[in-house]
DNA sequence: CTTTTATTTCGTTGGCTGGCGAAATATAGT
DNA sequence: ACTATATTTCGCCAGCCAACGAAATAAAAG
């Protein structure tokens, strides 16, 4: 029951429930994530390790960089079924697709670049 | 989007999720579920007003009763997809076979005794 | 070794949320 | 009409949560 509330607590924030489809397109640092959102490095990393605990996304560290992504056929049922229904809820969501677009903008774009310009604010 | 996050919040609850598993058995009047959360009748209330405005139950009104029930198969897709997401993921959970036998207990009271006892309370 | 920098942790703040009891609403019974 | 009662609405409070900035951590670069 536990890690079933914590995944439908993971699910009840839009920010999260948007990463979640973010990664869909492949593993993402938590600088492209907070470009994407136009949030706090902070907040985003918080967002993050609320996800992580709910075993609804994986996480590598590369050097300085820790780069997150949708678990693998080794997540748990219950967390597999929930990404499944994000999925199909959300694919065809306009908000969505607008995400989409901007994450392309967002890749094109050396991550260096995208955290410099974030701490400095 | 909204939708769908209404969904997600109506099921960040325990007791909201308790409650949709408890109407797999059928229809429940307020004061039944009442029992069986312990809560007072108004936060009970409002938690199926929560699942109401999610279209996760539907509503029956009898005379002074007002009756829950899960939604049938004119439900919307990302609702009926939540509900069997948390049915899957929960039926055999021990605190939810334990809602199950005691709201069995319930059932074989008269619900007029029952709301009588919560208002003198 | 010092500096830079990607991320996390911490402390704070404002807003949301679950809980209750009291009052309001609505309907059945007398 | 009046009373009883099933449910909802309202007002309040305590605790949770998302957001930020500042400080801490960790690892590359100089």
């Amino acid at each position: 029951m536990r890690d079933f509330m914590n995944v439908t607590k993971a699910l009840a924030d839009e920010n999260r429930v948007r990463t979640l489809l973010a990664l869909r397109k492949g593993e993402l640092c938590v600088c492209q994530i907070t470009e994407l959102f136009g949030l706090a490095p902070s907040t985003v990393s918080k967002h993050l390790s609320i996800l992580f605990q709910a075993d609804l996304v994986e996480s590598r560290k590369d050097g300085r960089w820790i780069y997150y992504k949708l678990p693998g056929r080794n997540a748990p049922v219950v967390v597999r079924e929930a990404l499944d229904w994000v999925e199909k809820s959300l694919a065809n969501n306009p908000h969505v697709l607008e995400d989409n677009q901007q994450l392309k903008k967002i890749l094109k774009q050396d991550p260096a670049e995208l955290c410099k310009r974030q701490t400095q604010k």
